[in-house]
DNA sequence: ACCGTGACTTGACTGTACGCCG
DNA sequence: CGGCGTACAGTCAAGTCACGGT
C-alpha cells in the first residue's frame, strides 16, 4: 500500500509518491528545503470530455509488468510494478563531451550534406526560412528579410496511387482497426510495415536559398556561411524528411505504415550535440515530500488516480476504458466502438466528494523526508482525495486556498529628462514612465517598425495630455533615458555575489505566500502569480497592436477564484481591493484580468505545470493520442477515398485533414484584423501552396508567431489536383479552404473518433515518431551515445512540429572559433605524421614553430599521439555538425508538449539511462505522473 | 449554423545562473 | 578565476477548442 520509500531511483520514487516531491536522487534531498511540502493529491477528474480519455488515470494495476515488453500500453503501474524502475538505475552522468562522436543514425538520416539521396531513401533538402519574411504574403517571394536561414520541411510523402485502393474504409472508421495489424504494427517495430515511408517515397529537394536581405530583423539574421552555408543553414525540415504518406498503399502496407507516424519516416541526420548538461538535472524537484504526513496516504491518493482502478466506482469505470487502452494488445480484439463505449460510460462519473479537511502542512516537512516517506496515510486524505477526481461535470477541484497575485512595485521617478527639439523636458511620473518603457526599447527591432513607433506614439500622447509640448516623435531624444538605463544595469551587473543573494533572498521572502496554492488539500505550485507589469506591447510578426501602452493592472481589474471556505485574499495594496471574488470551481483559474491590448481577451494565473490539475490534463492529451493510434489507419483510409470525393466540401475536408496529418500543420482559426496576419491548415490563402508538377506542393506562410513554414513535399496525385482545383478562380488572399473552418473540421474528426481534434494528430505524430525512432535506433552502446540517439529523434519531432528558434547573436563568431581551433588541430595532425615518418626512418622530429627542438618520440608513442588528435578532430567536426544543425531548431518545445513523457521514461528505463539526463528539473516535476511507468510502455 | 466569449495549451524569447575552459 | 556559452526558469503572446446564446 501505501507506503512509500524513498528509493533512489527516479522510478521509484515518483511513483510513490505523488505527493511528495519526487527525489530522483538520494542526494537530492536537501533540496526539499526550497520548496515546500508538496502533497499531491491524486487527481482529480477533468472536463467531460477527458473523461473519454479517462483510462489514463487507470491505468490498472494489472497490467503492468508482466506483458511482453511492446505490448504493453500504457499503465502506470501501481507502485509495486515499478520494480521496473529499479533497473535502471541512475547513472552518474557521464562526462559529456568526452564521447561522443557519432551518433550514427545509421537509420536514415540523411546527413546534412547527403542531401539527395533519391527515391528510396529520399531526402528532401529544404530551404530555410526565414522567420519573418516580411509579409506573408509575399513569403513565397521570399523575401525574408533578413538573411535568415530558411527552414524547410522537406517531407517525402507517399506516393500516390495506391491509396486509392479501397478505402472502403471511411464507414469503417467506426469499426476498430483489425487488430491484428494494428498490434502488430504498433507493437513491434520490426513489422515490416514500419518500413518507412520515406522509401516509398521519392524525395523532394529543393533548397531555397535565404530570402532577401533587406529586413534586418535581429533574430532571424543568419550569418551565412560560405557556400556550405546552404547545407548549414538549411532548415531543420529539410533536414528531415518527410513524414511520407504512406498510408496509401494497400491495405496491408498500410496497417503497418499506418501506425509510425509519418514522420517517422523522416530520416534524419543523426548527429546530435551531446550536452553535458544534461546533467544537472539531476537535482531535485522542488517539491518535497511532506514531512511525515502520509506520505503514503499520498500516495495512495495519487496512485488511484492514475492506476488504482479500484477506487470509487467511477473511477473504475474510468478505468475500463483505461484497461482496454492498455490491454489492447490483449484486448485487440475488440473494436473500437465498443472501447469507445465503455468510456462513455465510464463518464459517467459520481460526484465529487469533498474534502476539506487537508491542512497543508508547511514546507517544514520537506526535509524529513526521504527515508521518511514511508507514512501510512491517514485515511481520511487519501481518501478524499481519491474521490475527488473529477468527480462531475467539470468540477476540477473542491478546496482551493491561495494568496492571490503580487503586483510590481510601482514606478519610481528618475528624473532623468529626456530632450524635445534639443531642450530637456519636464514630464510627470507617468508621462516619463512611459518614455522610460519606450527608450528601453532602442536596441530591439521594435524601434526600427513604424508601426511600433506610432502605436506608442499615439498613446503616449494621451498621457501627455492635449496641449503638451511633445507632439511630433521625430522631435524626441531619448537618449538620456536611455544612457540612465544603461548605467542602471552596469550598477546591477557590478554588484557582488553577496549583494545579489540578499536582493533574491529579499524578493523570496516577499513572494513566498504567493507562491503555493492548497488544491483539494494538497499544496501544489502556482504558475504566474505575478502580475504583468506595465510596457509596451510586442506582438509578434507584423502585429497591428505593437507599441500599444499596456496599461498597469491594479487590482480592481483582478476577479479572484478561491474555494468557499478559504479567507479571501488580501489585496496587497492599501486601499484598493478585488474586482470580483468567486467560487468557480469548474476552472481552474485562480485568478485574471482583462488583457489591457485586448480588453476581450483575459490574463489567467493557473498553478504551475507540475500541480497535479495539469499532469492530469496533460496526461489525458497523450491518451488521446495513443487512442488516435488504434483510429488512425481507418481516419487515412476515410480522407484518402474522399479527395476525389464529389462534395466540393468533403474533399475540402479530407485534404485538410490529410494535411494535418502528414505535415502536423495546426488547425488554424479565423483571426481578427487586428492581430498578425498568420494562418494554420483552415486559413491557407491560395498563396501559401503553389503547385510544383507533377505532385508536389510548396508551402510557404507564416504560422504560429509568424514563424515561416516553408516546406516543398511530394504527395499523393489526388491531392495535387484536389488542390490544384481549390485554387482555380481564386486571387492570391483568398482562402484556398473556402468551405472550411476549424470547427466544421473538427466537427468532422470527432464523428471519425471521440474527442478526435486537429490537434491531436500533432502530438500523436511527435510521440510516435519519438517512440519509433528510438526503438528503432537505439543501439548497445555508452549512455552518451543513447543519448544522442535521443537527441536525433528529438530533433526529428521539432522539425516534424517546425519548432524555431532564433539564431543566436553569436553563433557564427562561435562557430569561426571552433573552426580555427579545428585548423590548429589539423596542423598538428600534420606535424605529427611528418613526425612519424621521421621517427620510423630514425631522424629527429622537425624543431617546431618557436624553433625549439621537440622531444623525440617513438613511433608508438607518436601514433598514439595521432589517434587521440584524430579521435578529437572527429568529435570537433561532430559538435560542429550538430550545432550547426541545431542553429534554428528549438528541441524544448517538442519535448515539453509534445512527447509522451512515458515514451522517454520507460526508454531510459529500457536503456539504463538516468531520466535526468532527458528532462532537467522542471520536466521531471511536470511530468512526474509518468515516472513509474512500465519499462515496456510504448506510445 | 453561427458567433462571441472563456479557458487552457502551445510557443518563442529573455534574463540569468551556472558550469566549463583556458 | 574570469569570460564564455549554455541551459533554465520565467514571461507573456498566440494559438486551439468548447460552449452557450441567438
Amino acid at each position: 500500500m501505501g507506503l512509500v520509500i524513498y528509493v533512489p531511483t527516479y522510478c521509484s520514487v515518483i511513483m510513490s509518491i505523488d505527493l511528495v516531491k519526487p527525489n530522483y536522487f538520494d542526494h537530492d534531498d536537501d533540496d526539499d528545503d526550497d520548496g515546500p511540502t508538496v502533497f499531491k493529491r491524486s487527481k482529480p477528474s477533468s472536463s467531460k470530455q477527458h473523461q473519454q480519455n479517462s483510462e489514463l488515470n487507470k491505468s490498472s494495476s494489472q497490467k503492468n509488468d508482466g506483458s511482453s515488453r511492446r505490448q504493453v500500453p500504457d499503465t502506470h503501474s501501481p507502485n509495486s510494478q515499478n520494480s521496473s524502475l529499479q533497473r535502471s538505475k541512475v547513472v552518474p552522468s557521464a562526462r559529456p563531451s568526452t564521447a561522443k562522436q557519432n551518433i550514427e543514425n545509421s537509420r536514415g538520416s540523411a546527413s546534412i550534406t547527403d542531401k539527395s539521396k533519391d527515391k528510396s531513401g529520399n531526402i528532401s533538402r529544404v530551404t530555410n526560412v526565414d522567420k519573418k519574411p516580411s509579409k506573408p504574403s509575399s513569403a513565397h517571394d521570399a523575401k525574408p528579410s533578413t538573411s535568415k536561414p530558411n527552414i524547410e520541411h522537406s517531407r517525402v510523402l507517399t506516393s500516390i496511387s495506391d491509396k486509392l485502393k479501397d478505402v472502403s474504409g471511411v464507414s469503417n472508421m467506426e469499426k476498430k482497426p483489425s487488430k491484428p495489424s494494428v498490434k502488430q504494427s504498433d507493437d513491434s517495430d520490426d513489422s515490416d510495415d514500419d518500413k518507412p515511408l520515406s522509401s516509398r517515397l521519392s524525395t523532394v529537394s529543393k533548397v531555397v536559398s535565404s530570402p532577401n536581405p533587406s529586413s534586418a530583423t535581429k533574430k532571424i539574421k543568419i550569418e551565412i556561411k560560405s557556400a556550405e552555408d546552404s547545407e548549414d543553414e538549411i532548415p531543420l525540415s529539410s533536414r528531415s524528411q518527410l513524414k511520407s504518406g504512406g498510408r496509401s498503399a494497400t491495405k496491408q502496407s498500410y496497417d503497418s505504415d499506418d501506425e509510425k507516424p509519418l514522420a517517422s519516416k523522416i530520416q534524419q541526420n543523426g548527429s546530435s550535440k551531446v550536452t553535458g548538461e544534461l546533467a544537472k538535472s539531476s537535482k531535485v524537484l522542488n517539491k518535497r515530500p511532506l514531512s511525515n504526513v502520509s506520505t503514503s496516504s499520498q500516495s495512495l491518493v495519487k496512485k488511484p488516480k492514475l492506476s488504482d482502478a479500484s477506487a470509487t466506482p467511477k473511477v473504475k469505470q474510468m478505468n475500463v476504458k483505461a484497461e482496454s487502452r492498455s490491454d489492447e494488445d490483449d484486448n485487440e480484439n475488440v473494436p473500437i466502438s465498443q472501447r469507445m463505449k465503455k468510456v462513455a460510460q465510464s463518464n459517467s462519473k459520481s460526484p465529487p466528494t469533498k474534502k476539506t479537511s487537508l491542512k497543508v502542512v508547511s514546507s517544514s516537512f520537506k526535509k524529513g523526508t526521504k527515508k521518511s516517506v514511508k507514512v501510512t496515510k491517514t485515511s481520511n486524505y487519501s481518501k478524499s482525495t481519491n474521490m475527488l477526481p473529477s468527480s462531475g461535470e467539470g468540477q476540477k477541484w473542491t478546496t482551493l486556498v491561495h494568496s492571490g497575485v503580487i503586483f510590481p512595485p510601482p514606478y519610481k521617478s528618475h528624473g532623468v529628462k529626456m530632450l524635445y527639439n534639443g531642450q530637456p523636458v519636464d514630464l510627470t511620473p507617468e508621462q516619463e514612465e512611459v518614455a522610460t518603457m519606450f527608450a528601453v526599447m532602442k536596441d530591439t527591432e521594435y524601434a526600427t517598425k513604424q508601426k511600433f513607433l506610432d502605436n506608442f506614439m499615439n498613446d503616449w500622447k494621451l498621457i501627455l495630455g492635449k496641449n503638451h509640448v511633445i507632439k511630433k516623435f521625430e522631435l524626441c531624444d531619448f537618449t538620456p533615458i536611455y544612457e540612465w538605463h544603461q548605467m542602471e544595469k552596469e550598477k546591477k551587473k557590478q554588484m557582488t555575489t553577496d549583494e545579489k543573494k540578499t536582493l533574491k533572498e529579499e524578493k523570496m521572502k516577499q513572494e513566498e505566500k504567493y507562491m503555493w496554492a492548497i488544491v483539494d488539500g494538497v499544496k501544489e505550485k502556482v504558475g504566474n502569480f505575478r502580475v504583468e507589469p506595465p510596457g509596451l506591447f510586442r506582438g509578434r510578426g507584423e502585429h497591428p497592436k505593437m507599441g500599444k501602452l499596456k496599461k498597469r493592472i491594479r487590482p480592481s481589474d483582478i476577479t479572484i477564484n478561491i474555494g468557499h471556505d478559504a479567507s479571501i485574499p488580501e489585496c496587497p495594496i492599501p486601499g484598493q481591493r478585488w474586482k470580483e471574488v468567486k467560487h468557480d470551481n469548474t476552472v481552474t483559474w485562480l485568478a485574471f484580468w482583462n488583457d489591457p491590448i485586448n480588453p476581450k481577451e483575459f490574463k489567467y494565473v493557473f498553478l504551475a505545470a507540475s500541480s497535479s490539475l495539469k499532469g492530469q490534463s496533460d496526461k489525458e492529451k497523450y491518451e488521446k493520442a495513443r487512442l488516435l493510434k488504434d483510429y488512425i489507419k481507418n481516419i487515412r483510409v476515410n480522407y484518402t477515398k474522399d479527395f476525389t470525393h464529389k462534395d466540393n466540401t468533403k474533399r475540402q475536408v479530407a485534404v485538410a485533414t490529410y494535411l494535418i496529418d502528414k505535415l502536423a500543420l495546426r488547425a488554424g482559426n479565423e483571426k481578427d484584423d487586428d492581430e498578425a496576419d498568420t494562418v494554420g491548415c483552415c486559413t491557407l490563402k491560395v498563396e501559401n501552396v503553389i503547385l510544383v508538377p507533377p505532385n508536389q506542393l510548396q508551402f510557404d506562410f507564416l504560422g504560429k508567431d509568424s514563424i515561416r513554414y516553408f516546406n516543398t513535399v511530394e504527395v499523393e496525385l489526388p491531392v495535387y489536383t484536389a488542390i490544384k482545383k481549390f485554387k482555380t478562380g481564386k486571387k492570391d488572399g483568398e482562402d484556398l479552404f473556402d468551405e472550411l473552418d476549424t470547427s466544421k473540421l473538427n466537427s468532422h474528426l470527432k464523428e471519425l473518433m471521440p474527442g478526435l481534434t486537429a490537434k491531436v494528430f500533432r502530438t500523436y505524430n511527435a510521440s510516435i515518431t519519438l517512440d519509433e525512432m528510438l526503438n528503432k535506433e537505439t543501439k548497445a552502446g555508452d549512455v552518451m551515445q543513447k543519448i544522442l540517439v535521443y537527441q536525433g529523434a528529438n530533433k526529428e519531432v521539432a522539425i516534424i512540429c517546425n519548432h524555431q528558434r532564433a539564431v543566436s547573436k553569436s553563433h557564427s563568431a562561435q562557430m569561426s572559433r571552433l573552426s580555427e581551433k579545428m585548423d590548429e588541430l589539423k596542423a598538428v595532425l600534420d606535424e605529427l605524421n611528418t613526425d612519424l615518418a621521421r621517427a620510423k626512418k630514425g631522424k629527429p622530429p622537425l624543431k617546431d614553430a618557436d624553433g625549439k627542438q621537440k622531444k623525440n618520440l617513438t613511433p608508438e608513442a607518436l601514433e598514439r599521439k595521432i589517434a587521440q588528435t584524430n579521435v578529437k578532430v572527429e568529435k570537433m567536426e561532430m559538435d560542429m555538425k550538430t550545432k550547426e544543425d541545431l542553429k534554428t531548431v528549438a528541441l524544448g518545445t517538442s519535448k515539453i508538449n509534445y512527447l509522451d513523457p512515458r515514451i522517454s521514461v520507460a526508454w531510459c528505463k529500457r536503456h539504463d539511462v538516468p531520466i535526468e539526463k532527458i528532462f532537467n528539473k522542471s520536466l521531471l516535476a511536470k511530468f512526474a505522473w509518468a515516472m513509474d511507468v512500465d519499462p515496456d510502455f510504448r506510445f
